[in-house]
RNA sequence: GCCCAAAUAGCUCAGCUGGUUAGAGCGCUGCAUUCACAUUGCAGAGGUCACUGGUUCAAAUCCAGUUUUGGGCACCA
């Protein structure tokens, strides 16, 4: 008797992922599976790749995305759709300067030495020389994406089309240029949106400043230079004697100053002692009230952070340096009644350097969004586009409500350039500033549908679903619906699939700072892009963040491992019978009547999973099957199912033959590898298993 | 301050529209190897489903409140 382990002698006992994954995708790439074809009259099905930031390597995340597309993807063109998943790769604005920079810095260089151009051009080179790292990347986890249509955000086609955007909401007077009160980042010298400053409580001590017979309360002494009011609420009357007349005041720098006290309902007479000083060139309310009085606007920090001239001997000093400072010499003075350091309050930090942002006033270009909300809003409560998972629609619908205008530019270099846009208006060819990443992401969807050619703008938008990360719900989300609604006409999407963030073992979120950061092309080296793909899928659940699953990929490489023998099992069994010479599976055995039965309600339980999105319940229900039902009940018990010869009957071989198959096919859109290899050992198989059909 | 979500086995979580002894993976205990697979199989221990009240013939599941945890939003000097 032949040993069973040798009579197979290119059928190893265990599937080694490394061995076959690259093969495999090389020869779906080269079949054109990746197309969505010329048919149009199948019903379409397409995904807006969330375009990776072409500056560094993939990250969990991303295998997160890749893995839910993925299989969206795979399901539906199994499905008959004609099915396309747009890839692309994102310049990604500050991100990216920030992440160059700080190369150049280990270099010993710094932007400040080169010109914009030079800057440009080098920044250039290297996003595209990360551009295909990052695609190789996406190929080892197995991207069913269509190469031939990929695009990075800085194409000429995709400029071309976001400045044709901007010249629209330009001439439907949607966007302006103002001066105004912008959240400014000291570190990296740009300004910002409000959605890119973070907001922590911080206690400090808030000085009581006196100013001759009224005292102010301020956490900001520093910002006490150029002061002409005092400012009171009008209906309190511990100042209403003061109103409209002058005091005299001694400050920091010595000198007696005549403060005309002034009314305004913006002060809020239970802060402090009722009273204040404003900055308006340093703060939003300071500004309004300024605005509401016509006060000068004087300037007192300048855009390196430092103080300017007007603060005398402390001119050229840090902030925090010069607060110190000036709170000593107020102290000198006996300018200062008392130090509340019990004082906590919200401090607002760029998102990137966790500095503080200080409020600055420049001239920036800025969206109105309220006529784009108004319709956003519309189309949400509409359920035009449905959320998953559904509290979103809500938080989505608040933060339209609130929403200010956004300010679209930036005082960084890479990026896409505003002056071009309108190189006949002045006022726009001048501007030295680039566009918010975001302004351009936000168009997106239409964006890479058109550049990739008219006809699938039309065939494909508004596409399918949009997946990406929670964390990306109104910094993208929002913004893609805002745009393709403005631009369109029409919603960008149907659904929003969010998913959560992948954490660290510890639960805590992976940052490069930390040093936690787990590369997912260390894991498929080590368990196979399957295995990877099957630990986060059974781990995710839409919106929420999870632990990295690594034991758990341990469990999806066990089960590729599983699947793989029981192919080679039922191989054994056919002993050389095709599956065409079988009959038609029919239940002669109790345990074949259940097997029939289980594989039929398993599929339709993972379509009905799939349609709603759950995929870690659809990838458990076709798990479960195939291991604990399948392998674990009928296999053994096919054992006993032989024929006079010995051998497993032909009713019993084709009930395992066509059983595997099934299983292949449902289980190909989460573990597509292992399942293709497998596929290509089967006899009579037809072509490859990513363009078979899912109805078998 | 406002909003949202979660609370189920030692750990990580499933449990979708309420219905028989509450599930999985990992971990733990015992047993099994010329058997497709030790990346395995079989058996087992382990849960007052956060708390209180309500709706119902029936609640882990629906409702209200409480507590705790996580997250988001927020220009009070």
């Amino acid at each position: 008797m032949p040993d069973q382990n040798t009579a197979q002698p290119d059928f190893p006992k265990s599937y080694t992922a490394a061995e076959h994954e690259a093969a495999i995708y090389a020869l779906w790439e080269k079949a054109g599976a990746f197309s969505p074809g010329a048919d149009t009259g199948k019903p379409s099905f397409s995904i807006i790749m969330p375009p990776p930031n072409a500056n560094g390597n993939l990250h969990m995340g991303h295998s997160l995305f890749i893995t839910l597309q993925d299989i969206l993807t795979r399901y539906h063109r199994m499905k008959g759709d004609r099915t396309l998943w747009v890839p692309g790769a994102d310049h990604a604005g500050i991100e990216t300067q920030v992440v160059f920079e700080k190369k150049l810095e280990k270099e010993g260089r710094s932007r400040f030495q080169m010109t914009r151009e030079q800057f440009y051009q080098e920044a250039w080179e290297f996003t595209q020389e990360n551009k295909q790292n990052m695609e190789a990347q996406l190929r080892m986890h197995g991207a069913s994406c269509d190469w031939s249509i990929e695009r990075f955000t800085l194409d000429p086609k995709v400029v071309e089309a976001v400045y044709a955007t901007f010249r629209k909401m330009y001439a439907d007077g949607l966007i302006y240029r103002g001066e105004r009160i912008v959240n400014y980042s000291v570190k990296y010298r740009t300004a910002y949106s409000d959605l890119e400053v973070e907001h922590v409580e911080r206690q400090d001590p808030l000085y009581y400043i006196k100013y001759g017979p009224i005292t102010v309360a301020t956490v900001r002494p520093e910002t006490k230079f150029g002061e002409k009011v005092i400012v009171v609420h009008p209906d309190d009357e511990r100042y209403r004697q003061w109103i409209g007349k002058t005091v005299r005041a001694k400050i920091v720098t010595g000198e007696e100053l005549e403060m005309t006290v002034i009314a305004d309902e913006a002060i809020k007479p239970e802060f402090g002692t009722g009273a204040m000083t404003i900055t308006p060139a340093h703060d939003p309310i300071d500004f309004e009230i300024a605005r509401r009085h016509n006060l000068p606007i004087i300037p007192i920090i300048g855009l390196d952070g430092k103080m300017l001239p007007i603060a005398g001997e402390f001119a050229g000093m840090k902030v925090e340096a010069a607060r110190a400072a000036i709170a000593g010499r107020m102290q000198e003075l006996g300018l200062i009644e008392k130090i509340d350091p019990t004082y906590t309050h919200i401090v607002g930090l760029c998102y990137k350097s966790k500095q503080p942002i200080e409020p600055m006033l420049m001239p920036q270009w800025f969206v109105k969004v309220a006529p784009l909300a108004e319709r956003a809003i519309a189309a949400i409560e509409a359920d035009e586009i449905e959320f998953y998972p559904k509290s979103y629609k809500k938080i989505q619908l608040d933060w339209l409500r609130n929403l200010k205008d956004w300010n679209i530019s930036r005082q960084i270099w890479w990026g896409i350039p505003i002056a071009p846009a309108m190189p006949d208006n002045p006022e726009v060819a001048n501007d030295p500033d680039t566009f918010d990443t975001w302004f351009s992401s936000g168009q997106w969807p239409a964006v890479a549908l058109q550049a990739a050619g008219d006809r699938y703008l039309q065939d494909f938008y508004p596409t399918s679903v949009m997946e990406t990360g929670h964390d990306l719900i109104f910094l993208w989300v929002t913004r893609m619906i805002l745009l393709g609604l403005y631009t369109q006409n029409k919603v960008p999407f149907k659904k929003v699939y969010l998913h959560g963030l992948v954490l660290d073992p510890l639960g805590k979120k992976m940052s490069k700072s930390k040093g936690n950061v787990v590369s997912p092309v260390d894991l498929i080296a080590k368990y196979g892009a399957d295995a990877v793909r099957f630990g986060l899928l059974i781990s995710s659940a839409a919106g929420s963040n999870f632990s990295l699953p690594e034991e758990k990929m341990v469990g999806g490489r066990n089960f590729a491992n599983k699947l793989w023998n029981i192919t080679r099992f039922i191989l054994m069994q056919l002993d050389g019978r095709l599956p065409s010479q079988l009959p038609v599976p029919t239940a002669v055995t109790d345990a074949d009547k259940t097997v029939l039965e289980q594989i039929k309600k398993t599929r339709k339980g993972v379509d009905a999973h799939l349609e709603q999105f759950r995929f870690a319940q659809a990838l458990q229900a076709i798990h479960d099957f195939t291991w604990h039902q399948f392998a674990d009940i009928y296999l053994e018990a096919a054992k006993n199912q032989k024929d006079d010869t010995g051998r497993t009957d032909d009713q019993t071989a084709a009930i395992l033959f066509s059983t595997l198959r099934a299983i292949l096919t449902t289980l190909h859109p989460f573990m597509p590898f292992v399942t293709e290899a497998l596929y290509q050992r089967l006899p009579e198989r037809d072509g490859l298993l990513i363009t078979q059909s899912w109805h078998e």
